[in-house]
Formats: structure tokens, sequence, C-alpha cells
RNA sequence: GCGCGAUUAGCUCAGGGGGAGAGCACUACCUUGACACGGUAGGGGCCACUGGUUCAAAUCCAGUAUCGCGCACCA
């Protein structure tokens, strides 16, 4: 029999309430089911099915939207787990909130997705034309665009699904156009002939952050370039190059003016007849030129490399571009055009070596640029493009972070964010794509008019002519960097307005640091320029970067990706939320081993266990909604109430809003090691007990719903599910929105004197139970034990009463046939002994008790005693530490000391006695 | 080159000026009426190294080493 079917008689003998709980939890019976539910119910809308308290700030987040062409990394799962957990802590504080949803029409990696598809068919994007490709890219994202939709509700995501953005989409474009024009009408974008990173794969510009830097092993070609002229018997002199094939578009050799080997070139004005060529070009002496690189001697490329450019427009060189869209030579590279840039390559050397041009080759270590999107390796190539000039409005950003009213948790991430802006480029936001927001500059090639217009116009506004627009479309950052507010409907939705009063700004951005720069920053500086100097967010949260098992980082080309799909479908959703955020630490990434989520399925099985036990316990006791409250009857009640309290008040301290890591880890040692491992052991005693029935049944039930309901946030459809199952005065049909618990309200159950009690019971018990293994006696064996208060005066009689008190408990615990608790107590004859500071614990053990090994045993535990308070004693006698130290902390090494003095005591007496 | 992290038990990692912690793994015992996806009891660490500050340093500071990550690049 399959073990998840559970016969009918099974059912019955654990309890007629619940024939749905079976023994062992199954993730995949409950997840997809109450996601449905929550969805159903409206949940997830702004005002929460009516149970929003419209009194309170709302909770705005806003999903990095990730491209219509992505599927599910385990980036995605750990950033939208921590933003989850965010919005159902707030939802249930009773705040409307708001996870705006929405995916990014991503220029490139969707154009690249199209063109494959076509290629597939033999076509390319020329063959259809450009509208014809845009509908085909329309149609892509029809079919393909929400798969990852569909998983983030697989992860549990509380987001608005019902109000879906797409960067796209026609009032998103407008947004996009008014920023445009706006920048544009007051000099912010403008164009210009520049050298910029061109991917010759993908034929369009990028961002200078849009290009990833890779180390290469490379090679150094020295290069000889014969003097036109011999000066003082010199022929030629020797260039480095990593890239040879870009000397045929040479149009200088640089040297430093200070480089006393080239004085006399320069000072003869010496010229160099470039080979494979037939110019003859200057050597032009500049600062730039490192003499210690190298030869000292530089080839100036100005049309394929930034530094040239500078260089060459500083002495006014001839700018040759000698490659094609595509990085062939192109006709100007003569002999040569038609190559691709690495056949060049070969051809050049093959070519200059023939002609004993070529020195020597050396192996150089470099970082060579590579297309974000597609890994090609970046061109720098002069052309024509559009940018942002980003100075100005860099500085409102900076000054956010500077004073404060951005913050970003950890907060070192500010100083790379400052670094950044600080130091900023003009953007270059031209691509020469198809899919993508069209620049709306109109152009009128019989007059020369142009400007950017807010509305399409046809005719030119001066002499009528037919007006053609710009081909290129815009970056697709250009258009995510309006998330914030475009996704309100700004500017053009009628009630974008009042959307964006309530709304904006949000309360916190998380996200991956590696876009920190791409979007964080645009988004703070467009904000901020567009939201009348309003920040789109205060809090800026980065999450660690998931690694693999081995600490490298996961990608498609190392394969060592892991699906976050087979890990929902191996350990459930709720187990994956729970283990990815309990390792959420400030300053560490997340070397992310998946077999380590077992731990956490078994913890999701734990709460289920639980929680039958609760059921069961309770089911023939007709416990209705209102008898559940808290009655703090026993110290053990009192005790759990009070753990329970404390955990309360870390989860709520704001200090601890973004530390997953450490609040999970809360959850799971208050569930764990305390509910579970004290506080059902002891209810098993007190519930056995008639009067305490009651009272014991509904703190179990308290407890574990207050429990529920702070775990919810991160395992959301377990805690629902069982949820369900218990009685709960909470007046709303479904977890997710009911309310969260008060902390402040339970701070009245804290209670010092029951923690100690418990604790000093816990530690009898535990003794038992080690005398007991180290005896090999069995866990039914019942035992007589005697538990002495040393000093036998007032106090030692105080402590023996409080302890009396839990004395059944202890029985219980420790499977006990006699318990005697008293101070002046005798040890009875043949009886192990454990001390626990002043604490005798005899177990009476007639007949085996093994004296020689107490004896070891004790003098053991005398020595690591006394070398503790060896160390307290040092401390104590030392001046410096009582004058300066803090009183507590004097009062607590003292308190320690005579502690561990007590105990050496005890254990003397009775290494005596045992003599 | 500049910057940022990390270095704690066999592994993965918390913690953090005042007697070294968790989970996994390991050892022994236990199928006890929630759970063997479990329980109980154990073994296991000069908290990378060297200095400094301090009454007190695994914790703060400086330096060193190793690993990782950014940014900027010299062709």
């Amino acid at each position: 029999m399959p073990e998840n079917q559970t016969t009918e008689s099974e059912n019955q003998t654990v309890s007629k309430k619940l024939p749905e709980l079976p023994p062992t939890y199954n993730p995949k019976d409950i997840e997809s089911r109450w996601f449905s539910v929550w969805q159903q119910q409206g949940y997830f809308s702004r005002d929460a099915g009516g149970f929003a308290n419209n009194d309170k700030p709302p909770y705005t987040v806003v999903i990095p939207p990730p491209n219509v062409t992505g599927v599910l990394h385990m980036g995605h799962a750990l950033n939208n787990t921590l933003q989850d957990i965010l919005v159902r802590k707030a939802r249930m504080q009773g705040r409307p909130t708001r996870w705006i949803l929405g995916t990014d029409h991503a220029g490139i990696a969707t154009q690249n997705r199209v063109e494959q598809k076509l290629a597939a068919e033999g076509l390319s994007r020329f063959d259809l034309g450009r509208d014809a490709f845009i509908e085909a890219c329309w149609q892509w994202r029809e079919e393909y665009g929400s798969t990852i939709i569909e998983q983030l509700k697989a992860v549990g995501c509380s987001c608005d699904y019902a109000d879906e953005r797409f960067t796209m989409d026609t009032a998103y474009a407008q947004a996009v156009r008014k920023v445009f024009v706006n920048w544009y009408v007051n000099g912010l974008i403008y164009r210009g002939n520049r050298i910029i990173n061109w991917c010759p794969r993908c034929t369009t510009a990028l961002a200078d952050d849009e290009v990833v830097h890779h180390e290469e092993a490379g090679k150094l070609w020295h290069l000889r370039y014969p003097l036109d002229k011999p000066v003082d018997g010199v022929e030629y002199l020797v260039v480095a190059t990593t890239r040879p094939e870009t000397m045929l578009g040479d149009t200088a050799v640089a040297v430093n003016p200070n480089d006393q080997r080239y004085q006399a070139l320069v000072a003869t004005k010496a010229q160099v007849r470039l080979p494979l060529t037939d110019r003859v070009i200057p050597i032009i002496a500049d600062d730039y030129v490192d003499p210690a690189f190298g030869t000292g001697a530089l080839k100036v490329t100005p049309a394929h490399d930034p530094n040239d450019f500078e260089l060459g427009k500083r002495h006014g060189l001839e700018q040759i571009n000698i490659f094609d869209e595509r990085a062939y030579v192109n006709a100007a590279g003569g002999d040569f055009s038609g190559l691709s840039r690495e056949q060049a390559r070969e051809a050049v050397v093959k070519a200059l070596e023939d002609q004993d041009l070529l020195e020597q080759i050396t192996e150089h270590q470099h970082t060579v640029g590579h297309c974000y999107r597609c890994d090609t390796t970046i061109e720098p190539w002069l052309s024509e493009q559009w940018f942002v000039a980003m100075q100005k409005l860099a500085a409102p950003a900076i000054a956010a972070a500077r004073e404060g009213r951005l913050r970003f948790y950890p907060q070192r991430w500010q100083n790379v964010y400052l670094n950044w802006l600080e130091n900023i480029h003009d953007w270059c936001i031209s691509r020469q794509l198809w899919w993508g927001h069209r620049i709306p500059v109109f152009y009128c090639d019989t007059c020369g008019w142009s400007d950017a217009l807010a509305e399409d116009q046809t005719r030119c506004p001066i002499c009528g002519a037919q007006l053609r627009q710009d081909d290129d479309v815009l970056d697709t950052w250009f258009s995510s960097q309006l998330w914030p507010f475009a996704t309100y409907g700004w500017p053009s939705q009628p009630d974008s307005k009042q959307q964006l009063a309530a709304y904006y700004p949000t309360q916190v951005l998380s996200t991956a640091r590696d876009i920190i720069f791409l979007w964080v920053a645009r988004m703070v500086i467009s904000s901020l320029y567009f939201m009348e100097g309003q920040l789109p967010f205060g809090d800026v949260l980065v999450h660690p970067t998931v690694l693999d098992a081995e600490g490298n980082i996961m990608s498609k080309s190392r394969g060592n990706g892991v699906d976050p799909m087979e890990l929902i479908d191996s350990y459930g959703a709720d187990g994956m939320r729970f283990g990815l955020a309990l390792q959420v630490t400030g300053t560490q990434d997340l070397r992310f081993n998946p077999d380590n989520l077992l731990k956490y399925r078994h913890f999701a099985n734990k709460i289920w266990n639980a929680t039958r036990y609760v059921l069961l316990n309770i089911a023939d006791l007709d416990l209705g909604d209102e008898a559940v409250r808290p009655m703090p009857t026993t110290d053990a009640d009192r005790w759990i109430l009070s753990r329970l309290a404390r955990l309360c008040l870390y989860l709520d301290d704001e200090a601890h809003t973004y530390d997953f890591g450490a609040s999970a880890r809360a959850l799971h040692e208050f569930f764990w090691n305390e509910f579970c491992d004290w506080y059902i052991e002891l209810a098993k005693s007190q519930t056995a007990r008639k009067p305490l029935r009651a009272s014991t049944a509904s703190n179990l039930v308290y407890v574990l719903e207050v429990a529920l309901r702070l775990l919810h946030p991160y395992m959301p459809h377990l805690t629902e599910e069982l949820w369900q199952a218990l009685p709960h005065g909470v007046g709303v049909p479904h977890l997710i929105v009911a309310p969260w618990p008060d902390s402040l309200g339970l701070t009245r159950f804290i209670d010092e004197a029951a923690e100690q009690h418990i604790d000093r019971l816990r530690a009898i018990v535990s003794a038992v139970r080690s005398t007991r293994a180290r005896y090999g006696i069995s866990p039914k064996q019942g035992l007589r034990v005697a538990v002495n208060v040393a000093g036998g005066d007032e106090e030692a009689k105080i402590k023996a009463a409080a302890l009396n008190q839990q004395a059944d408990l202890i029985r219980s615990l420790a499977r006990l046939d006699a318990l005697a608790i008293s101070s002046g107590l005798r040890r009875p004859e043949q009886a192990a002994l454990s001390v626990v500071d002043d604490l005798e614990i005899f177990v009476e053990l007639v007949g085996i008790v093994d004296v020689k090994a107490e004896l070891a045993r004790l003098k053991k535990e005398q020595t690591k005693l006394t070398g503790d308070l060896a160390q307290l004693t040092k401390k104590l006698d030392n001046h410096g530490f009582i004058a300066k130290a803090d009183p507590s902390i004097i009062e607590k090494t003292r308190e320690d000391a005579a502690g561990l003095t007590s105990a050496l005591e005890r254990l003397h007496a009775q290494i005596e006695a045992l003599r």
C-alpha cells in the first residue's frame, strides 16, 4: 500500500475531526490548492479583499520585472521569497498591500529569441520587415511570456496578478515618450558620434555597464613600422598591440614626449609608412602614452579604441573605420576587406611576418569586453548614437544616499552605488534593434528640421515634406528605470495621480547587486526628476548571490544552475522558501547545496506533526474558538508564553526587518527546540491531570496558532493548511489575512521566574537522562531520584519548594518512580551523582553503580570546573576589572563564580564520600 | 591599480568585547500514542596568522596570507 494512503480504520483511530491530516506532510497536496483560494478571494489585490485597514499606511513593492524571455532561476526564487515575506507580513498587519507585478520587454533578449525562432524557419528579420517582425515579437510574448509569472505562483508569491504590467504597454510607452521628450527639450538627451561598445552579433550599441569583462590570456604582437625616412640610421620603430588587425585603421603612432628613445623622431617630425597600406602617418607625442608599456610606442586607431579616439581628437587625426556592423573588414581595409575580425588578425599577422615586420609575440594577460546578452566580444566602434547627459541628473541621487533618505541593506552597497554615480559617464541609450521603444525623434530630409515629438507626426512643420522617424530603439533600461511610477499609468491614465498619491513611493526595493547601476540608480535618478524629488523607495535590499555548492556563480555556460521548480517539486515551495530565507545574512553569499533543503522539508513535517498532536489532544474537548486563549496556569505554561512573547518582540524589532536569516532561525529554534521538544512533552504530562487538561489544551492551541501566524510569511501554504484545521478566535476565513500577533500585548507574559524554573527542570531531566545513557539503562525502566538543593538555608528551601512544583513534570519526563526534592538531602547509598550549579541530583542505581567510573567522571568534572572558576577568580582579583567593567558584568561574574564554587563543594564532598 | 567580502567543528554556516553555537555528518541507545522527515545522550574547535587597543579580544583596529566579488584599466 502506498504510504500516503491512509485507511479508513486508521482515520478513525486518529481523529474523527481530522481525517485529512495524514502522518506525513506532502507539500504537493496543498500548495497549489491554497494558492488558488487566495487568488480567488482577491487577497493579492491592494485592498486585500476588504480585510485591509485603510487607516494604516499602504505597503507597496514593485517586483523587479523579470524579462518576458525569462525562466525562474535561483536568484528570482530568493529575491521573490524575500519580497513575499515582507509583503505577507505587511498584509497581516492590516496594511493595504500591493505587490506590483510585470515583465520587461527585454529588447535584445527577446529580439534574439524571436530571431532564433525565425532562423529555424530559414528566415531573418529582414525577410519579415520591421512591422511584421515586431508583430512576431508580440506573438512570441503571447505564447511564452507568462512562463515566469506561472513560476512565481508556484513559489507562492502574493503579487497582484490581476493587474499585471508590461514595459511595452500603451500607457507605459507614453511614459517612456514623455521622459524622452522632456530630457531632450531640456538638453539632457543629445546625439553624438562616439566610440561606443558594439556587439557585432546583436548588431547594436551597448551601454558601458552592459559589457562584461573577462580576463583572457592574449598575446602582444610587436610590429615594425618602417620610418618614411631613416633618422640617425634608425629604419623602423616597434609598436606593441593586442589587436594587430586594427593597424589597418591606424592614423598615427604615439610616444611619450619625455621618452628619450623617441625624441629625435618627434623633433624631426618623422613619419611612418604604415605597412599593408599606402598611407604615411605621423609620429605624435602625448602624455597619455606609458613609456614603460611594451615598446613605449603606441599605434593609434581612433575609430576602434576609446583612448585612441580621445588622442586622435587632441591631435586632429583622421578616424578610419575599418569594420562593418558585423565586424567584418570593410572597403577601408583594402586587400583584407570581407574578412572577419578573427580572419583579419590571422591574415594581417601573416602578411607582416612575410615582410619581416613581425618582431616578436609575447604572452599577455588582459581583460576583454563581452556582450552581457550573447557573450560576443565587444568591438569599440565609432558611430552616431543617442546619449543621456548623466552628471546633472546624478547629483540628487547622490545627495539622497548621502543624506540617509535612501538606505541600503546591507549598508556597504551604498558605497558601490555612490562610487558609480560619482564617476558617471554619459549613457548610450540608442540600440540598433527593432523590438523596443522607438526613439521619438523625427527628421525632415527635405529642409533638415528635426525634433523629439510627444505625438507622431507625418508632415514637416516647416516645409510640409514627409517626416522620417529615427530607426533606433531605446535601451531596455531606459524604460525599466520608470518602473516605480510608470506602473501607475503615469502620465496618461486618468487615475494615475490618485494612484501615485496613494501608493507612491514604494516601501522597499529588493534586488540582486548586479543591477545596482543598471537599474536601481537609474530608477532613483528618473524618479527624483519626474516625481518632484520624491524617492521611489527608501530602502534598497540587496540580497546575496546564490552560488553553487562549490561557491561558483551559477551560469548557463557552466551548466551549474539549479532549477527552483525542481526544488519545489522535491521539498515544497515552503521548504525552499524557508531554507533560502534562513541562509540570508548580511555578509556572505549563499553557497547553495540543494540537499540542504531536506532539513527544511523536515521542519515543515515537524510543524505538521506538532499540529496533528495538538488536534488529537483537543479532539474530545469541544474547544470552541472563544476558548482558545492563553491560560498561564503552571510554570510550564508561563514559560512557553514568555518564550513566545520574546520571539514576537524579536520578529517585530525594526532593526531586524531585513534579517531574514536570523528571523527564520529564531522561528525554527522556538518551534522545534522549545515548543515541540519541551512544551509539548510537558503538556503530555499536564494533560494527564484532569484539572490542567483544559488550560493546557488551550495553551497548546494558542501558542501553535500564534506560531503559525508568525511562520506564515515564510511558509505560507503549510501554515494556511494547518491553521484551517485549528480553532481560533480571529474572525477571518484565511490565515493570509489574519492579524499579525500583537507583540506589545504579549509582553505581559514575559516571566523571568517561570523561565528560570523551567530551565532548572530541564537541567534535572537532562542530567537523569545522561545518567541513564551512561549506565545503559533502558528508558522504560523507572528510577528513583533525589535532588538536593544545596545550602540548607531559607533561600534553598524556597528554591526546593519551587522545584517541587515541577515534580510531576520531572517524574514524567525523566521516567521516575520516585522523586524527592529538598534542601539538606544526603546521597542515598549506591547513587550516581550529577551536579548542576547548586543542585545535587542523585540517581539510585542499586547494584550497578560503578564507583570507580563515577569517581573518574566526577574528578574530570571537577578539573573542568576548577579551571573555569580559576578564570573567573582571576578576573575578579583584577583591580582593573572591578574598577572599569560594567557593574552588571561584575555581578554576573560573581554569581557565576559562586555557582561554580558551590558546585565544586558538592563535587568535592561527593568525591570524598565515594572514596 | 582601487574598493568590498570571507577565513569559527569533517561539511554548510550563524554569532559577536565578559565562560565557543546550529544544522548536516559521526557514535551509542530508543520503534515511547504527533513526527524515524522522529527522540535522548555523546564525541568533535588555539574562532587563518602577526601585532595593537582594552581590566578583558574569536569579537574592535592595523598589517600579512589565502579565497571570492566588484570597479577601473596600458595599447
